[in-house]
DNA sequence: ATATAATATGTGCATAGTTATATATTTAAC
DNA sequence: GTTAAATATATAACTATGCACATATTATAT
């Protein structure tokens, strides 16, 4: 499992809360690992108890008290020797190819249909690197010390830019192929 | 989710027994879609408590009895119902990004034998699609009934390739940029 | 004034998925 | 002859994830 040693390694830059590291979540891992609230809060208070971060809790009058997150010295021993363990492969999950492979069973129209839905969303996913992500990668990068991380985020993100057209130029084969169906070649 | 109506697809073809539908799941569904025989016996057990799929047990004298699922005409509406509803967008998990985004943290040797176990695997699939996938679509497709089935397969066979491709890319663009690390040009 | 969004922290329940284990038979290898 | 692998069916326990809900404050928009 990935996200404890996700949220070691953003708390690695900086001490936060879990609603600062969600956030920072969404503009960086999210895009090749997704976590939701409960689920970054529950597991704080897992690596609290194993002594991979310490809580300091900020007390504020009538508001709620923010509990900030830091790294303790286990907690980045863990990290490093989870960055020098083999990392799993992934087991891809994707219900339009499930729906693809069983295609013959669809109407061409609604296939087509889910077919275009899925171009549109990489599409905008392509869109949203170059003009949100690349940008913020350069903004980090400027900053004093952060311009050797910005060298592994750009393979990543360079990594979502392939995927990402990888499936645009695929769907527009499939969508070829079964908008095609039928038709007589001469 | 997608297990069940993956299920209720392949038995659209034949009925089968749990341990032959995770037979079928490794040739196919397996390669967008991943499940254990556990989790396919449960599968199926609820797929009967809803009247999608019917039981018929194969007695047999001093062997385990077979239990062979089959579609029922409920299971066959639902599955085309399912085809019909717009596919859920895949949320990617890769601890091999994750790895790699903090890899500033990482001995850049480790990160590079990483990004070579990464390759391997990828360069084997390609192998596997071309050897082992693509002759079955080939053989299953030859059968009466199934060519029309086979030219979906194939687009999903199309998908896995080109993401094999890419991945083989990246990893190279990747280790390249890993291993170049302080070196000077000029 | 009112509503909504953003900040901030969680609990409870349900679903989904993995690993370990148990049982029993047949076939192929050594 | 013995062992291992493949066939065949599961259950139990555990981990991970997701969704709905609860709570409270502050800032902004209408």
């Amino acid at each position: 499992m990935s996200l404890p040693h996700a949220l070691l390694g953003l708390l690695s830059y900086r001490p936060a809360t879990g609603y600062e590291l969600k956030a920072a979540f969404e503009q960086s891992i999210h895009f090749f690992w997704n976590a939701t609230l409960p689920q970054i809060y529950r597991t704080l208070n897992q690596m609290r108890e194993r002594g991979w971060v310490a809580v300091t809790v900020e007390h504020q009058e009538g508001r709620p008290s923010r509990k900030v997150y830091r790294v303790t010295e286990a907690g980045r021993e863990e990290l490093r020797h989870w960055l020098a363990a083999p990392p799993e492969i992934p087991q891809p999950r994707d219900p339009l190819l499930v729906k693809v492979f069983f295609g013959r069973q669809a109407d061409p129209a609604v296939l087509a249909a889910h077919l275009k839905m899925w171009r549109a969303h990489y599409a905008g996913l392509l869109r949203r690197y170059e003009e949100e992500i690349a940008p913020l990668i350069h903004h980090y990068a400027a900053l004093t010390g952060a311009s050797e991380d910005a060298r592994y985020w750009s393979l990543t993100l360079e990594f979502g830019r392939r995927f990402a057209r990888m499936a645009v130029d695929w769907c527009d084969a499939a969508l070829a192929a079964v908008t095609q169906e039928g038709k007589v070649h001469g």
